[in-house]
DNA sequence: TCGTTCATTTTGAACGTTCGAATTATTCGG
DNA sequence: CCGAATAATTCGAACGTTCAAAATGAACGA
């Protein structure tokens, strides 16, 4: 097998110039229809496919987003970034865009790892999973007008950067939701776990059991355990929860991780139908009937591209200035409900 | 922030022609010292980065390799091929690799991303992440001159073809030594669950329980289920197991769904501390104390790039020819004991 | 018939790099 | 201090594409 056909192997084939074979692949209709399918033919026959490298010279743009994939983790969280990811490149794919990821260990590594790749034209703009309280990359970012979109809000900067494009779940609202369903259906006394503060993402969904829970004085502090993410920490937490002189009824969790050892304790003290709420919804939620709150990654991902990107489109547009439309989007998780709300070890697998 | 300096900004500086300070960055080793650390104080000082697309441009190749992450799975065993893929993202980062992700609905589809990245000049070397009976994706890579490597054996190939370069981790072994361990510490019945054949990694799989239970007669039939995968079939799987007149006295399984599954009816039947084992060490084992059969990623994805790029370089190796070095690895998984082999809802959570 | 306008196609240059050959600088033996 | 050998550097071209501008052709009204 030769060399690969370019554009002046269809040009010749079809008679025409380089040029307008280069037309009919970017700008068709701009050719005439006859022409167009003569130099369409000779390209089908040669196989002729345009070099990338050659365009991204050219044209000065890669078409290509960049993503760090984060550490990995010992724990059951990290599937809904590894997912994630994997839309990422799936809706990339339908604009015609490249995904290309890497991995850095901490932001300053990761800054540069984002610089490397941008300076050499490999990507034109990025994706960042995650944003902690007062962020460094994302000034950074900004700064160097790289263009990008968070997933993760801008935690506790004062004044939101408006050059700042970020997509975000409600997370508040997921749990208060939760509460509420919990509530509707006869649990008095919901309980939360949650992360130790500050966490913004943990702060905010502890804010959604908060304004939602029902409860006064003793009980709001009581009922509101912080711990780090983790199954023996769950556990352990709930069956302190537990054992309350007035323990609770139900008991929503800041993630699935949680909610599972959660799920243990409450087996070990005998109240199996004890309702639990996870967060994130990941495959061990499913597998073990937990119920859970699911962030709609699909929308998140079509968000962030269309604020990268715009409606249609796979130009970059650069990062914002204040006046323009609103560079971000909150959006509302949904409660995935499973039949026992735990392990499901009562002995009836079948039905 | 005007544009990149090029090569021709660094010269100019440098005091040097275009091409010397080309053979700097890439043949530091034929340019005078002195010479080189001028040019390379002009190089920091402008922050000169070459442009990748005008490289590869020019030197048709892209130093990026291709990888197609795997449809989702709403399975618990996803979850390894999420970890491949990280660790190739890092080794490949190490070699100067650039790794480019896409997902595909199916081997067709999967052949036409290869075939456009490819021909665009994007990508110049796949990693196919698991191989089926009969790959067909193999026969064409290789007819293409596609350079790849699967991780993944040629399942059911007559004769391997010696094109074909893979990584694969030797199931049997990993089962048998499983097998072993439960039976030395006592297990006298070791029961198997795994995956209807034909299926090339299951079949495996199940080789190793059956050359190590030690069982005869009706029991090698009897102890033996096949099951697709999931949580709820394992558990039904482990169910009939358990009722049988004389029930096992330990379970390997070929995934950590099954296993998990099992550890459920396990626990139903009331006998919490019946050995089981799982496959692939997900987070979920780690997270329910379940011991498991571990894939050594790492060093998987480093026999991989071996393949494919030498020991250290970053130039793509031609699909092997026969008379070449044996073009594929076969590594040995370890077992991972955990404390109890089951959910430890014991109701000790301390300890 | 001629000039105008618009649609279509072509031409030359440029994107930033590295290859291969050619040129110049340096070293070394005698 | 000369000439040969080798080290170091430079020059011109090429990689395959698209941009911007120029050229051609067709269509139309006067």
């Amino acid at each position: 097998m030769g060399r690969m056909p370019t554009v002046d192997d269809v040009a010749l084939a079809a008679q025409v110039s380089r040029q307008t074979v280069s037309n009919v692949i970017n700008s068709p209709e701009i050719v005439r229809e006859t022409t167009r399918q003569r130099v369409q033919e000779a390209i089908d026959r040669l196989g002729y496919r345009p070099h990338a490298s050659a365009r991204r010279l050219r044209t000065r743009k890669s078409s290509t987003i960049g993503v760090r994939l984060d550490p990995l983790r010992d724990g059951i969280s990290g599937a809904v970034l590894d997912r994630f990811v994997h839309k990422l490149a799936e809706q990339a794919d339908a604009r015609d865009l490249r995904v290309m990821i890497f991995t850095a260990d901490g932001h300053a590594d990761e800054l540069a790892h984002i610089r490397r790749l941008r300076d050499g034209s490999d990507v034109d703009a990025f994706v960042l999973i995650g944003t902690d309280h007062g962020d460094s990359r994302i000034a950074w970012l900004v700064e160097n007008r790289v263009p990008f979109v968070s997933f993760g809000r801008p935690w506790g900067a004062e004044t939101p950067d408006p050059h700042h494009r970020w997509v975000d779940v409600d997370g508040r609202a997921g749990v208060r939701d939760a509460v509420q369903h919990l509530r509707a259906n006869g649990a008095g006394r919901v309980a939360w776990i949650g992360w130790p503060s500050p966490s913004g993402t943990g702060d905010e969904r502890r804010a959604g059991w908060e304004e939602s829970c029902g409860l006064e004085g003793a009980d709001r502090i009581t009922l509101a355990v912080a711990t780090e993410d983790g199954v023996s920490e769950g556990r352990r937490a709930a069956a302190a929860l537990l054992e309350l002189p007035e323990p609770p009824d139900a008991i929503v969790c800041a993630s699935d991780s949680l909610a599972l050892g959660a799920t243990m304790a409450a087996q070990a003290a005998g109240l199996a139908r004890l309702p639990i709420v996870g967060f994130d919804n990941t495959p061990v939620a499913a597998a073990v009937g937990l119920s859970s709150i699911e962030q709609p990654l699909d929308e998140v991902v079509a968000a962030a591209l269309t604020l990268l990107f715009g409606e249609h489109g796979d130009d970059v547009r650069p990062n914002p200035d204040s006046d323009e439309e609103p560079g971000h989007r909150l959006l509302v998780p949904r409660l995935v409900e499973r039949r026992s709300s735990h392990l499901a070890l009562d002995g009836n697998p079948g039905a």
